[in-house]
DNA sequence: GGAAGACTAGGACAACTGACCTAATGTGTC
DNA sequence: GACACATTAGGTCAGTTGTCCTAGTCTTCC
């Protein structure tokens, strides 16, 4: 017996990962279906449309991303440690990175282009990731600047990104992620 | 009477911009011969596939930029003049970069998911600026670490470009804009 | 065991894709 | 005018796409 929606899952777990490799538009209905292993007539149970599923994609990606920076708010970590936390997924990740890139911001650019329906959704993510780092810089003591550096941070590690995969070169990545640390830690802390 | 080759270039100028625009893949020959007025079969006269067109695109690409690039050496410049050149293009180019991106950030994204035989030629337009950065930071008289300052600045547009995208937001552009400006502003200038 | 509903397989559909072909037209040269 | 060649239009092709439909199977609950 099947549990209840395991298709369903199966079919957004496979569908999120073949959007990040291959791109939304490039990715078919047929390359998801081997993956699960289901007949093509079998999507229109569980989803309207393909545009069904990337809805179900983008909402399971912001659960995920949601969680993620919840865990990150562990007891005895200062805000630079969960910042850096942030800093080195482009670390932890790279063997993905260097490949298909960043799952938020090439997911942002491909629906931009396309000026698909869901782009506003997707862009949702980076604004979890935005609101995440404001809040630690605020606590940091920076109330005027918070948000501007926490898109400061976004957009760094955003372009080391995208080059690090253009150039595959994970010197560089570390390179300018140690940068990054190293910017951070010259930001003053202000206790209130 | 047609001028020689002006077919050939019209499709090319055409195929640059909807690449540019709608994606390289999403791009179809009907959106092509549309825009330059021309019947379908006539592109395999010009070009033996779609492929053969990247490649035209990414040629012109290449040579306007590095024309681009010699045009910023005029006399009586600075290497900072020349670098903040580069970095204003981020609001020059900002009435299309808000709605497509950096044109060659999203081409080299896109290629690499595709995993296109041509990404490795997508990659040498940023290859094209990485060494003229290098270049202005060596006549600064940073020797050893000239690469790692272009390449800091190249990802740092280049974060700025896909969040502006992304947000739609200017100010924040402008901000991060004379960030770098005030950047380039701190680095030493030696003279030998 | 029988009814109701969830789930699935597999086929069919029209639309579109890049690719290819051939016939026709234009252009320049001798 | 005759010839070679460059250029073009328009049709055809097989393959793939997202969508939809129907018939059938499985599961659950009475």
């Amino acid at each position: 017996m099947m549990a209840q929606g395991t298709t369903r899952r199966q079919i957004v777990e496979a569908a999120d990962d073949l959007f990040y490799r291959q791109g939304f538009e490039h990715t078919s209905f047929a390359d998801i279906a081997r993956v699960v292993d289901i007949s093509r007539g079998n999507f229109y149970h569980h989803f309207k449309s393909k545009d069904d599923i990337l809805d179900a994609v983008i909402k399971t990606r912001l659960d995920r991303t949601q969680h993620m920076l919840a865990d990150w708010e562990e007891e005895g970590t200062t805000p630079k440690d969960r910042i850096r936390s942030y800093i080195k997924i482009l670390l932890t990740n790279w063997s993905m990175i260097k490949d298909y890139g960043c799952p938020v911001g090439t997911l942002c650019t491909e629906l931009a282009k396309l000026n698909h329906a869901s782009k506003t959704e997707a862009n949702k993510i980076f604004t979890l990731f935005r609101v995440w780092l404001r809040n630690q810089f605020r606590q940091l003591g920076h109330k005027k600047d918070a948000d501007a550096l926490a898109m400061h941070v976004l957009s760094w590690s955003q372009g080391v990104a995208t080059l690090g995969n253009a150039f595959d070169d994970y010197k560089y990545v570390k390179q300018e992620v140690d940068k990054m640390c190293a910017w951070l830690d010259t930001l003053s802390v202000r206790t209130k």
